[in-house]
Parts: C-alpha cells; sequence; structure tokens
DNA sequence: AGGTCGACCTGGCAGC
DNA sequence: TGCTGCCAGGTCGACC
C-alpha cells in the first residue's frame, strides 16, 4: 500500500477537495471492500452526512462525519481515492468499489484493484482495534531517540522487520524502511535490540528526514500508487536502494543486494550499512 | 510474548 | 501468441 507520505498526500488533497461536502449518493460496486458490513446500510448511513474533518493515523485515512460516524479507509496495497469534481464525466474506473457523489458535484471514487483494502463505518473509533494497538507517528512527539530505545529493547527481530511493525511505529512499509535504514547506515539484519545509542540517533534523524521528504515530494509511485488527481508521486527519483538489486549504491557503489525477512523484499548495502 | 509464515486478491511481466 | 509461475508498497490469524 501507499505507506505514510502516500496516505499524508492523499489526506491533504481530500481535505481540499471534499472536506465539508455532504455525501448526497453512495454506490456500492463490490462489497468486499465494507468487510462485514451490508452495502445497503452502508449507503444508508452515510448518506447526508456531512464531512466534518480529514485526519490521518499510520496509514489509515480517518473521516470524522457529521452526525457522528467515522469512515476509515485502510487502502493497504492497491487502495486509491480518486476524485472527479464533476461527476456527469468520466465513468467509474473498473476497480472502482465505491463511490461517493458529493454535495460539491464532485464524486469520489474508491478504486481497489486486488481488493485487500477496507472502508469501515464506525460508530466509536475505539471499536477499530488496530488504531488502539498502533504505535506512535514517527512524525510525532512521542517518536524520539528515547522513546526509540525503549520500543526496541528486548526485541529480538531484526530492526527492518520492527520498523515495518505497525504495533512498534505506525506508518513506515516496505519501501521506506528500506530507504530509511540506508540513510541511517545500518545492517536491515541486525537485532534491534543490538542497536546501539549513535544508531539510534541516527535512525530517528534519517526516518523525520525520509518521510519529510517524501511527502514533500508527493510520495512515491513504484507500482499502483497515484494521488487524489490521478498523478505519480515524484519521491522515485530520490530512492537510493528499493527495488535496485545490483546496481550501483549511489554513496559507494556496491551493488545492492537484496535478501528476503519475514517475508519481504529488503534492499541494502553491503558495505555502507553494518 | 515475540517472531515468522501463509492467506487474502488481482494483474503485470519474464521466461519458455 | 499464449501459457505458467512469480512478484507486488499491507495486515491478520495461526503456529512455533
Amino acid at each position: 500500500m501507499p505507506e505514510l507520505p502516500e496516505i499524508e498526500t492523499i489526506k491533504c488533497d481530500l481535505e481540499d477537495k471534499v472536506l465539508g461536502c455532504v455525501m448526497t449518493d453512495v454506490k456500492v460496486r463490490d462489497d468486499r471492500v465494507l468487510g462485514a458490513m451490508k452495502p445497503s446500510a452502508f449507503a444508508r448511513e452515510i448518506l447526508n452526512k456531512k464531512i466534518a474533518s480529514i485526519t490521518r493515523r499510520g496509514k489509515a485515512i480517518i473521516f470524522t462525519l457529521s452526525p457522528a460516524k467515522y469512515l476509515v479507509a485502510q487502502l493497504m496495497m492497491t487502495g486509491q481515492f480518486v476524485f472527479f469534481p464533476d461527476q456527469d464525466r468520466n465513468a467509474p474506473d473498473k476497480h472502482t468499489k465505491v463511490t461517493f457523489i458529493l454535495s460539491n458535484g464532485g464524486r469520489l471514487n474508491y478504486n481497489d484493484q486486488r481488493v485487500f483494502g477496507r472502508l469501515s463505518l464506525v460508530d466509536d473509533l475505539k471499536s477499530l482495534k488496530f488504531l488502539q494497538t498502533i504505535g506512535p507517528e514517527p512524525l510525532g512527539k512521542a517518536f524520539n531517540p528515547r522513546s526509540i530505545a525503549k520500543l526496541i529493547k528486548g526485541r529480538k527481530a531484526p530492526i527492518k522487520s520492527l520498523l515495518m511493525n505497525q504495533h512498534v511505529v505506525a506508518g513506515i512499509g516496505n519501501i521506506y524502511a528500506s530507504e530509511i535504514l540506508f540513510d541511517s547506515h545500518i545492517d536491515p539484519q541486525k537485532p534491534a535490540e543490538a542497536l546501539r545509542e549513535k544508531e539510534i540517533e541516527r535512525l530517528h534523524k534519517a526516518t523525520v528526514q525520509v518521510l519529510k521528504t517524501a511527502i514533500h515530494c508527493r510520495g512515491t509511485s513504484m507500482r499502483n500508487y497515484i494521488d487524489t488527481n490521478g498523478q505519480k508521486g515524484g519521491f522515485m527519483e530520490r530512492i537510493r536502494v528499493y527495488g535496485r538489486e545490483n546496481k550501483k549504491c549511489p554513496v559507494c557503489g556496491t551493488p545492492i543486494a537484496k535478501i528476503v525477512q519475514a517475508g519481504r523484499s529488503t534492499f541494502f548495502c553491503k558495505r555502507c550499512q553494518k
């Protein structure tokens, strides 16, 4: 899925385009994205609700609706929100699962090729378990070298796996985990508990730097990610190791290595990252 | 408890 | 051209 920078980009765009709008109609084309909720109930409960605020928590987008409802979108690997200012033009994409018709005359499509994503409509955010157990925001004050030291204490898993663990820190996925560790000069295979103080400081600094730069560039498009305008992200050009197996390390020229950790590909430089 | 793996889905692409 | 197998940015539950 889109990771934190992509979700943040989508969230900010949605604020510009649909904040304050009322849902005048909803068309559910594939009810699998609603989980257990019936499409008729989903449509009935969302109808005439106003989008009062849009926030992000980790990789989730939270629409606070008025009166009192929350629509929580988890885009997973291939979810997209694409906005059309004129609802009469542009037929739905073949992967459009839900269309929201809005009071500003626009239309918001939720597309999802692999149908891993979920749209949850709830009365109370506390009913969503993942929001109760999610780790700190990496761009928030609660994420700092001291708190990282606490989070990784006694954890023997490779640091790469922990960086991707949403219970440890929110919003980092496979692409940015590799990029952050490259910038930190840390071997992704290193057990988290073995990180020294200096390394934790570098990890913190690189995490903030990489994520902020990626947000500034409106995210990374490896495969499916597009923003609400259907545009790709600009961080692609700044990717240093992800997806670059056997290409030269941008720092020392050593061929980039690819390994598999916890079932996910990791890319790193064996010379720069120790 | 912590860590890893398979399952969930669809489609693009490399290789034959 | 067409088939097969592999791979994909996430998360959950099962299992060790």
